[in-house]
DNA sequence: CTGAAAGCGCTAACAG
DNA sequence: CTGTTAGCGCTTTCAG
């Protein structure tokens, strides 16, 4: 059937070890013989079995991509971050399979187990994650999209939170605006702020209205739009002064606008509102259309697909971080009132 | 290192193919025997490779999802689709990998002749698609979710557009309405309508006005927020009567509704406006909250994966529809004027 | 610079 | 019911 490599090399008048040494280029072959071994592969339409190739290198050129099987912590930039991770795995010409999950790490185990996968990238992580402990365990080699709290052996690649809070603090302080509440995620109860990206994001906020000399105001809400609905009455309640609100989580966002237009206050007139890590798209569903600070989904679904392989290949790998981009809507305007 | 299948056989005191047989279960062995193969397996923390089996069994056990690499025609449905096959595929003991491809047919036909997986589920099917031809091509086994036009040879699974439309149907009758007009999709100048679900859609609102004795109006309308938005002048203009609209794509529904309201128009008092297959969470979005027949994704997904597989065994695979959901929320509601 | 040979770990006839 | 024997197609020492 499909041809082999020894066909070609019995075409070419060569050994098949000779062969698999142009493959790979892993070791230097005359202009000659290269020429011949090209042309007997292109006669016989040769191309390499991966499964064999895996075999014999036990290196299969897979890598898995893990993500929550549940969807109680629906991301709509989850679907940005496979995009880039396949694509980036793609270009490298590797392969991604994709592993739904549980949290705790099970699951993962027994996949990695197997001996499929090369590597696996990890997406969501939690500050305290049990699969990066169980892939460690196994030393099955991982990455992170994300961070663990006391991360220091795992490449990782992540929002860089400091830089993307500026670019929301330069749009509103621009504006105007100094009493800027956070409306930060809450992950469940118990995990209060567990999840990094709120973690990290709160801690930005509050060293830069510090910084500022502003007095920070958080308060916290669920992800999705019902909660944010909810976290507007208590936005309101709590923070009568407020003139700005940075929402965490691309769902909750649209619930608290929603929300205050129906309480009779006018966006971005009474109150400037800002998503922070939305996709543009979900962004615009409100209305007004909200401004953002973009989750660089795909950015970092590719940077943690070759962070991994780098990481495999025995290179050292430091951390990258990405800032999301600003991307202005009609939520946000010049302060109105004067407190 | 990691124990093979020879070792379990020594330990057992049998030999490596009985060993085979007893994974595969391909041939009978007697209580005793598949006990000390199973004791032995135990002791060793045995995991069958799956790179020498595929290799030995010519099946790799990994099955592709090719979906659509632009971005052009983004669907947040399409996080379901992957996260219900990938869990089929996980609890079949197969692998997914997602390989996002151009809709020419031409990466996905490279990626196919690899070789490297057995079969190929497509997302995202066109009505005249060439990705199934490319397949066709080279003979790799596939499975489509949507159909082409001329389907006749290609397991597929899809939306029961039918029904579907039957319950948006339902409800708005129900509620009164007899002026419903349909915002359909428009895929690109020149492939109006080439897109399954609109086709169909279409076809089924149609037919059913037809059976009502109730006048079709169908108009259209792109895939984004500001698209629906536009859309929106137009439905009012061209049909002043309206007293319900029907919108294909979850982004373009959002749109729809927001611009009615800036309008001064009140939903669903002087409109009821419902989202044709979106998801519930896009759907809660907007203000108020719409109406929906969900896109059964997740199911989908799924059923795509064991058409796929009951393929590769040989077995005939019969078209299988699935209905949405019918999600009522707050922007339809009883007829208000009467025409 | 090229080749011979020995596997990688498993499956699948074919015998017995 | 179980074992023997060849491979699957490629990589990779080790020689030359």
């Amino acid at each position: 059937m499909a041809a082999t490599i020894r066909d070609v090399a019995r075409a070419a008048g060569v050994s098949p070890a000779t062969v698999s040494y142009y493959l790979n280029d892993t070791k230097p072959l005359t202009a000659a013989t290269a020429q011949r071994i090209e042309q007997a592969m292109a006669e016989l339409k040769f191309r390499r079995n991966p499964v064999a190739r895996a075999l014999a290198s036990r290196r299969s050129r897979i890598i898995a991509l893990a993500y929550p099987f549940s969807d109680a912590h629906e991301s709509y930039s989850a679907r940005q971050f496979i995009i880039g991770a396949a694509r980036a795995t793609a270009a490298l010409d590797y392969n991604l399979v994709v592993w739904p999950v549980d949290d705790d790490g099970l699951e993962l185990a027994k996949l990695a187990e197997q001996g499929l996968v090369d590597g696996v990238l990890l997406m969501d992580v939690r500050n305290d994650d049990p699969r990066v402990y169980a892939l460690e365990k196994l030393g099955v080699p991982a990455a992170l999209i994300g961070r663990t709290g006391d991360n220091v052996t795992v490449p990782y690649v992540d929002i860089d939170f400091d830089e993307s809070v500026r670019l929301a603090f330069d749009h509103l302080l621009g504006l105007g605006h100094r009493r800027i509440v956070l409306v930060n995620g809450e992950l469940e109860r118990g995990k209060l702020l567990s999840f990094g990206p709120y973690l990290r994001t709160e801690d930005a906020y509050r060293r830069q209205m510090a910084q500022w000399g502003l007095e920070p105001a958080v308060m916290y809400c669920g992800q999705t739009v019902i909660d944010g609905r909810a976290a507007a009455g208590r936005l309101l309640a709590d923070f009568p002064g407020a003139t700005a609100a940075i929402v965490m989580n691309e769902l909750a966002a649209p619930g608290v606008t929603a929300e205050l237009i129906q309480r009779g206050r006018s966006l971005p007139g009474d109150m400037s509102v800002m998503s922070m890590f939305s996709t543009v798209n979900v962004a615009a569903m409100s209305t007004p259309n909200l401004t953002t600070v973009t989750t660089p989904g795909t950015e970092l679904g590719a940077l943690g697909v070759e962070a991994l392989l780098k990481h495999l290949d025995g290179f050292p790998v430091p951390p990258v971080l990405v800032a999301g981009r600003l991307v202005v809507g009609a939520s946000t305007g010049p302060v109105q009132r004067t407190t």
